[in-house]
DNA sequence: GATGAATGAGCTTTCATTCAT
DNA sequence: TATGAATGAAAGCTCATTCAT
């Protein structure tokens, strides 16, 4: 069997396995059993139990990373392109809740290595979130000149509520359009606006 | 040494212990060390890791949920009373970051019967945030009647923008007051408005 | 409380607990415990385990050894006295199964020095049975000289059917009279016959 | 080295080192040294304690019946199968003390589920020697019909003997022959006086 | 390309034993 | 006379990792 396909076998049980288990919990033993190969091979593509944890996390960042991109098109108008980001974030964590664990509870709380490695890819989607809202607001409002400290903590707050959002969606079940609606509610117009009456609604495309 | 006493220096060591480096990575030589005292001592008192792990994960628990409480008096207006809920909430993260790492990562990433303590807590935390926005909506807007399916999950929403805050103010470091104000500010106002120059301020107490 | 006592209860819970779980699997917080009495005590007043399991060892060999004696009175003829010896360690057993267990069990099962102990004790049984049925053959069969090696083994073989028949009549139960005379039956009439000269041979292949 | 030798090696380490000090006072790491490995690999091999002492058990007990059912050849005549399977019972035991141990001594006072085990294969060897005691008496008294009740009490006693004096050959040394040839006497010579009808009663006081 | 065989190091847990009072 | 507080030492078990083939 080719080695790349081989690999793949092997991330996809490494992160199933790390998903459900977590990092210290899951042996290479359970992997190596999951993947349907012998041990010695695992190490033998992925080095060590670490290295094979930053392989997953690698290619699970990438993978929403490249959704969310996917999903928030530069060609779309600014309010547009956060819905759409949006959209595609819930849908990508629905549809891998294992790799999401791993990014999202195992990465961050297993001590360094891994921590830096998803803080940085979470900085990523924040600073990409950073862009999008001042993008946004300057589309509604021009001349809006929001300091970029403030830019940054609304970034923060917004990516937790969609993380916390993505949870609860998921033991919901939640359809994706409506966790991104409500975070829109919540996050563009404000409660007190949605308590008004004036509930938001996607812009047409 | 009093057993009362001793068992709270045992404590203290397991949430610094169990903060820092997660539940597998903790060993029990390591929290007993950190406390002064033998490791028979600590399975004398508390009888296992498991059991020790579940101690501090309820004590830091009615911790947070007391300081919650403590903050958001019921005697004030429901608009008031969410802002003094996140300020507690802020203050009492930042002053308590292992017991925060506790609750918001460990427990919650390391299985049974953990994940369920964990969740346990955070839905009544959520439970409380959404009877106290219904009332501050209510308070602004009266007749207004968002559905309680809408309401849980903002609910959900605003309480994991708060914990996102809460980690971003800790690494800033940025004082509660900045971080409750930007929640308020997004949550409340929505970012639209905010951009319209409609800052939000605190109430008069 | 007056030393002795305590001393007694201490001994009583150690013979039950080391009879039921035995000498290894029994621990010192059991036995305390059992005794109502705290741990230091156990070892002010006897020391060490080992010197506490021999102290038990002793005592139940002394009275198995006492009840032996006490049913085998020397003023009976010896046919006799066989008998009531026997139905003496079959009552004696019955009534005492802790201590029987602790001296036939855990006493041979668990190293030196207790092993030495127990087959000190139980070799002055033998050599008395020993010396039993020699008088009762002697008596039966005047001029019969069984050699004493013999003898030996025949009593040996005897306390051996005698135990093990202890331990039927025990799952029975069955009354001691009824085991004691089973092993007449089997015993006496096979030594009945070879004092008479009747020695077995294997019969031709 | 092949699974099947080297788990040979491990049940031959582990019998000797149960054998001598019992299942509580041997150590896993005595075992794993003894058999020239390391001690994952007795685990990985044979799982845990427990089952490894199982496994002595069950192989001692299939060896020692293996060796009874050997010598108490089914085409002998009955009294003939009882002198040779007691021959093949002093030879085995004197061959394999540590397995005689293990199985006499240590299955049986280490509680459950040890105990169940060596109760089960001994009351299969007493059920054997009932049927063939009975066997052995209808062939010397056509017509001789001992209560079942009372055969079973003999055939427990008889096993009782023989396990009284393997041990007493072994320290002795006495050979095979001289064992079961006292035995015989004993027991013998009282069963077939017993059958003739000459059951021994109490004497008068 | 792939694996059966093997281990060093470390973890949780228990227990006999002692001190200070 | 009696005990609450405390520990050194060791046991059972697991796991990431490596040879030899």
């Amino acid at each position: 069997m080719p080695r790349a396909l081989r690999e793949r076998q092997m991330l996809d049980a490494a992160v199933r396995t790390f998903g459900r288990h977590g990092y210290r919990a899951a042996s290479m033993d359970d992997i190596a059993e999951l993947a349907g190969v012998s041990k010695p091979l695992v190490y033998l593509y992925l080095d060590s139990k670490e290295s094979l944890f930053t392989a997953c996390v690698r290619r699970e960042a990438r993978a929403l990373v490249g959704a969310l991109c996917a999903g928030a098109d530069p060609g779309l108008a600014p309010q547009r392109r956060l819905w759409e980001g949006l959209l595609a974030f819930f849908t990508h964590t629905a549809r891998h809740p294992d790799g999401w664990s791993v990014l999202h509870q195992q990465a961050r709380t297993h001590g360094e290595p891994f921590a830096t490695e998803a803080v940085v890819m979470r900085r990523a989607i924040v600073d990409h979130v950073t862009a999008l809202i001042a993008a946004a607001l300057q589309e509604a409002h021009q001349g809006a000149r929001p300091c970029p400290g403030e830019l940054a903590g609304l970034a923060h707050a917004l990516v937790g509520a969609a993380e916390s959002l993505a949870e609860w969606a998921a033991a919901g079940p939640v359809p994706p359009e409506r966790a991104a609606g409500m975070l829109m509610n919540l996050a563009w117009n404000g409660l007190d606006r949605l308590a008004a009456g004036h509930a938001w609604t996607p812009p047409d495309p």
